[in-house]
DNA sequence: CAGACTATTCAACAGGTGTTGAATTAGCAA
DNA sequence: TTGCTAATTCAACACCTGTTGAATAGTCTG
């Protein structure tokens, strides 16, 4: 154990609590149930990381830049083997989404609940507006100019509700919610991302194609 | 006035309830402020609604039957003016989400507010499998096989990923969270239903298509 | 008018909430 | 060992929660 040795009960907390959060939102947990399940004292997480607030951003940031570095290299990484016009649609929708998948790659299910709390997040209407843009407006961004220039003469505001779009589709998926599950008795196990993102990338291919009016 | 006037307070109490608990979740919100926001005291929501649970279920209730109703009529009216084959993909997802215009056609607050409201809970991994099914599936299942019907040839499976996205794309447009407003820097209005159902239907209709092979 | 019933408020409870300051333990330096 | 500092727990606070039973006001019936 080194000097700079961060104890095991710090991430302890932020592990219960990412998992907490995402099942229940903000308000539906609380300090002592974190506690609990991260096998410590309610005070605990104050001394570490404040308020309750505080602690819920930390939980919130932790993962996000490692997430973005991932969407950002494979959509680098599509761009560099394409061509002077650049990736294609799918491509590029397949660099959004493909990342995601390492939460069951690698069987952390802390992955698993940090995406689903990123639904909880940007399917809300009062986390949302205030948490999402200062960690991943920058990225999506880049996404969306890289499709603009996939979808040549397409409007801009087409090319945003096609976003609005998939990013509807997705969120949902990361919820990971089981009602699909449930609608199709069992033909669609809505924990299986790589089937949920097989269907989604030429799904939301071909409705940024017509949308945008490239065929 | 009737003598089975149920007055005026009792509907208030939903009005508000439904608003905060579409913005802030069921845990984000405390009876003390429902009951404040509809001018009421604390006491009374318990009167007429029982626990804070069958309050939430009521709110959620209220508006389904109608809605349903709404949903339904459209997609029998298309389906009796189609022919034989029945009617396209098109026409059953329109007949799917312009019901909805009438949160804002009525400029009925209560409407918004609810549509929210579903979001909130669709979305949801503890709500969603607990109260989504037993007032929507029904209905959702005829759709399917609208689409099904529509779709010759499709696999099941692919149909209900397809339908997964469309409910994911339709959630995340009913959370109202100015996210698209703000990514677009001002040319989506994400209030703008009417210009979100105008992208959505021509965008999940070529998903579909694609992903369920049918050009 | 009296009576009955519903709707509404008042007052209070038992328990849970986030947060804090002091006390205790553990880990490392000199 | 003795210090020193960070990590952790303990105990408690002021406040807010959902819920309830009794009390009051309102409304219609006869």
């Amino acid at each position: 154990m080194t000097t700079r040795n961060t104890p095991a009960k710090r991430d302890r907390i932020l592990d219960a609590a990412e998992a907490l959060f995402a099942e229940h939102g903000y308000d539906g947990v609380t300090l002592r149930r974190i506690a609990t399940r991260a096998g410590v004292d309610v005070a605990l997480a104050n001394y570490h990381f404040g308020k309750k607030l505080d602690l819920f951003q930390a939980v919130f940031a932790r993962r996000a830049e490692l997430l973005n570095d991932s969407r950002r290299d494979a959509l680098h990484a599509c761009q560099a083997s394409a061509g002077e016009e650049g990736p294609s649609v799918e491509q590029i929708i397949e660099a959004f989404l493909r990342p995601l998948e390492l939460a069951q790659e690698t069987g952390d299910e802390g992955w698993r609940h940090y995406l689903a709390l990123i639904a909880y997040i940007n399917n809300s209407p009062y986390w949302g507006p205030r948490m999402m843009s200062q960690l991943f407006d920058e990225l999506v961004q880049e996404f969306i100019q890289a499709l603009r220039k996939a979808l040549p003469g397409a409007r801009d505001e087409d090319v945003y509700w096609c976003y609005h779009s998939l990013s509807g589709a997705l969120t949902l998926t990361l919820a990971n919610t089981g009602r699909i599950d449930k609608l199709s008795r069992g033909k669609c196990r809505s924990a299986d991302f790589q089937a949920a993102y097989d269907h989604m990338i030429p799904f939301t291919a071909a409705g940024f194609r017509r949308v945008c009016g490239v065929s």
